[in-house]
DNA sequence: CTTTAAAGCAACTTTGCGTTGCATGCAACG
DNA sequence: CGTTGCATGCAACGCAAAGTTGCTTTAAAG
């Protein structure tokens, strides 16, 4: 498919300054200004770009959104591995915590959040989640190699108790947690799992 | 300011009836389109009212929205009294669930969580959560005056503790937690709790 | 019944999205 | 180093929806 007898391919240079600019500029309209209301014209702006670069490139606003935020989430970050799940969660959870505290990034998550619906968007979301569970996991297999926690125990349903409390308290009251907050919700789930039938 | 010597004021049946049905159809819309691309006249179509009554009672879309999401978002629950902490956060908890996987309330959820960053529309989330909060807390101080739970304990966080792994895995990964990841979320913070120092 | 605020209606202006045709620039290849 | 042609820039256009305005009609308040 790539390497038949290709007509000349314009891979190099400006084309690709081109669709990097053109991201960070999506992904920073759709900080300001959230799924709704994001226009290819303010889009194009931010890029230094002609509007008409993008439609032909991409067509939709959809298919945009999709590569951008496809892009845009698929940054990686490093997993603590202290040597106890307790100060591992802790870690964790203050990354978290940090990341959605950032209007930039809180904004995102509402984008994802809203993609659900989206027939072109809605495969971002599980990816995007799957990717960040299954870069926890360690974690939890960890404690559990080192017996701090119970054999049976879900990774995916410890880190959701652990990290939902801080999701809920920013994308709902919208207060802030601190680090006691953070803390206390590690402590609280591994003490409750460890008593638990 | 209102009983002066008003010139007639136009406050009965007609002008109710429009109120409602803007209202009404406001929040549908939002909730079929989310906050995004909900225009004036599909709602005036809704509502069977015509664009210009809109327009000359509420001005900007801002405006209109946040006077729909105010009245939407103030409808009170019921919250349990079953005599235990454990059956009545229970319950309060399937009702959360309930809610946001109603996927009308769902994006009202999320509307109030994207109106934090508008100018008028900001005051509305932590004026709803303020009230969801209120009528929650008598759960958690009726535990304490039973000794059920330490008496230190503040309501609003054990109830953050408890809904926020919902809200996270359903806005987040979107998976629909079942009774038992309910109950779940109730026992091990009750547990958590009691054996926390 | 009279008065008049508020809603309906129809036409208009404006705005901004998406498109198209053509000129220009730059990477790929000889 | 020069040629080729794909990708970008530019400017103007068509069009649909947003929002506005003047006037008429309805119905609540007295």
């Amino acid at each position: 498919m790539e390497g038949s007898s290709s007509p000349r391919r314009r891979t190099g240079g400006r084309s690709a300054r081109v669709t990097q600019a053109v991201h960070r500029a999506t992904l920073a309209a759709l900080a300001d200004k959230g799924l709704a209301g994001l226009s290819i014209e303010d889009i194009a702006a931010r890029a230094g770009v002609n509007k008409t670069t993008i439609y032909r490139r991409w067509g939709t606003r959809e298919a945009l959104m999709a590569d951008a935020l496809g892009v845009g989430t698929t940054r990686q970050i490093a997993i603590p591995d202290t040597g106890s799940v307790r100060s591992d969660l802790a870690a964790l959870a203050r990354q978290v915590r940090d990341t959605i505290l950032a209007p930039t990034n809180r904004n995102l998550m509402v984008a994802l959040a809203t993609s659900a619906g989206h027939e072109t968007l809605a495969g971002l979301g599980p990816r995007y989640w799957a990717g960040r569970f299954a870069a926890s996991r360690p974690i939890v297999e960890r404690a559990i190699a080192r017996g701090e926690l119970p054999p049976g125990t879900d990774p995916d349903t410890l880190i959701i108790q652990v990290v939902g409390p801080l999701w809920f308290s920013v994308f709902g009251p919208g207060r802030a947690p601190d680090d006691a907050f953070v803390d206390r919700c590690v402590d609280i789930v591994l003490i409750g799992i460890s008593h638990h039938a």
